[in-house]
DNA sequence: CCCAGCACGC
DNA sequence: GACGTACGTGCTGGGT
């Protein structure tokens, strides 16, 4: 009897617990057998990542911290990794064997000593009812994939290589010379000493003039080769980071691009997406936008985007309580003009374009747990100005003021702050006499519980579609998180049971002091949907 | 091979 | 006087 059918009754037994180290990995592999691993998690690398959200949960570390033991590196089997890396196959039985069974040894004494701590720490229910349960739903998005249209991508190519090189050739003689203009070094001799464009230039730490976004914008009136060079910059950045590098990630098997949701890295609690990153695929910026119309959903099937509208405010409203901004959301204005009509005193219909500007930049400052000097340099504004800003803001919502304070008290106490769901960050630098790290953990302070509520409800809201799917056989997919939206590769068929189960599992997921509001659209590629 | 600087997303 | 908005991934250049 070969070993996966002694394995495949206890791996889909639904009532036996399966403890693992990384178990969407193991999940993926044994998928490739038709092998669905069924039953309660437990995964020793998230219960860490909710343990110490900050630090690096990979097993060999783990072991060494918690079990004072250095497992056998998996290099001393296979090599290091390039290309002449080996593969698991390649090693003797014997070997692997010892690799194997000191693995499992491993990771279930590191689970004995999680649980407790998990328990004691008040995570049970975000480790149990959140974060092991999304281990299946993320394997099985990545299992489903996405379809890159090629021949789409390769009609920005031309558009993009053309214009990237009659760009370079006018920024060489803007310059009088060639030079690499995608080396900031080289970039910040030619615009600073060369051009002479500004006398009093910042400098990066290694003592290169800093020749990023903001501070070329500041410079775009002085000379014409200022704005070349910001357009090269982004062009390049299209072709290199998306044009060129997604169809190289096409899965040959699928035929679709396969993206990793990494569960246990962002220290709030948000997902991250790599190989390749589809949660930085460009929207903003026009030329940009047309990489999304390359992301087509499967003949027969349509795009279904949605996503949480202002969630983050939102959860500033519910956790603050202040009263006004809850009211502000509860009467269904759009927030920043209603926020712009509070600062500034004026009625709400006579609410500036340039007013509500400030407002949505105060608003997302907020969050961030702003300085009067940051919103000063993101506003182009004097400080004084920028000032009046913040007190108008903290009069305006005096609640969010006290809330942030709190969330800042609660910190120096504790050493920690927690989400909705009871995810914690500590701070450890909330205590330091360092300015620059006490004021990096103060936002922190301000910034996790949001972040990480947000993280917390849409995870939630994954989970349920995922059961809903499965249990009304739906054939339609969930493909993609981006933070606070959702993307479903739907069969047309089921389009409008599809949505509204999403919209009412999404906006249901978390009860707040204000509505979650779900905004939805769909296409037939990424672009139209969003 | 690693880090700095930069740019993309939320 | 310096510092100055959270969280990520990935590219290129440039030094080792």
């Amino acid at each position: 009897m070969k070993f996966l059918d002694l394995a495949r009754p206890l791996l889909e037994n639904p009532s036996i617990l399966k403890i693992g180290q990384n178990i969407k990995f193991d999940i993926q592999v044994l998928a490739n057998y038709d092998i669905e691993v069924k039953g309660t998690l437990f995964d020793t690398m998230i219960a860490h990542y909710l343990l110490e959200p900050d630090m690096r949960h990979n097993m060999n570390l783990l072991s060494e911290i918690y079990l004072s033991y250095s497992p056998v590196h998996i290099e001393s089997l296979i090599g290091e990794k390039g290309n002449s890396q080996k593969n698991m196959r390649s090693v003797p039985d014997e070997k692997l064997k010892e690799y194997a069974v000191e693995d499992a040894d491993v990771t279930l004494q590191l689970k004995e000593i999680f649980e407790p701590k998990i328990r004691a720490e008040g995570l049970e229910p975000l480790s149990s009812k959140i974060e092991m349960p999304l281990i299946p739903v993320l394997a099985l998005m990545e299992r489903n994939g996405v379809i890159l249209d090629t021949e789409e991508l390769k009609k920005i190519t031309y558009g993009l290589r053309e214009d990237i090189i009659s760009l370079e050739k006018e920024i060489y003689v803007l310059a009088g010379m060639e030079f690499n203009i995608s080396s900031p070094k080289q970039l910040g001799d030619i615009l600073f000493i060369r051009l002479k464009l500004d006398d009093k230039a910042r400098l990066t730490k290694t003592r290169q003039f800093i020749t990023n976004e903001e501070i070329l914008q500041r410079l775009a009136h002085k000379h014409p080769i200022v704005d070349k060079v910001l357009e090269y910059r982004g062009l390049k950045k299209l072709l290199s980071t998306y044009v060129e590098a997604l169809p190289q990630l096409i899965d040959a098997r699928t035929g679709r691009i396969h993206t990793s949701f990494n569960q246990a890295v962002a220290a709030t609690g948000r997902l991250s997406s790599n190989n390749p990153n589809l949660q930085n695929i460009p929207v903003r910026d026009e030329r940009g936008r047309e990489i999304r119309k390359a992301f087509v959903p499967a003949p027969g099937c349509i795009f279904l985007s949605a996503d949480y509208s202002q969630i983050e405010l939102r959860l500033m409203a519910h956790l603050s309580k202040d009263k006004n901004m809850i009211a502000d959301f509860l009467s269904g204005n759009d927030i920043h003009a209603a926020t712009a009509a509070k600062i500034f005193g004026v009625d709400i219909k006579d609410v500036t374009r340039e007013m509500r500007g400030k407002a949505k930049t105060a608003n997302f400052g907020i969050i961030y747990g702003i300085s009067s000097f940051g919103l000063s340099e993101r506003l182009n504004i004097g400080r004084k100005e920028a000032k009046d800003l913040i007190d108008g803001y903290f009069n305006s919502y005096p609640g969010v003021k006290i809330y942030m304070e709190k969330s800042i008290k609660k910190a120096r106490e504790a050493g920690y702050v927690t989400t909705m769901f009871g995810r914690r960050r500590y701070l450890r630098d909330i205590q330091s006499r360092n300015q620059m790290a006490r004021g990096n953990a103060e936002r922190n302070a301000i910034n996790a519980p949001i972040q990480g509520s947000a993280a917390d409800i849409i995870k939630i809201a994954m989970i349920r579609i995922n059961d809903k799917l499965k249990s009304g056989s739906f054939k339609s997919k969930m493909i993609l998180q981006v933070h606070d939206e959702l993307i479903f590769e739907t069969v047309e068929s089921e389009l409008d049971n599809l949505r509204e189960m999403v919209i009412a599992e999404m906006s249901g997921a978390a009860s707040l002091d204000v509505p979650l509001k779900v905004d939805w659209g769909t296409g037939k590629n990424w672009l139209e949907a969003h």
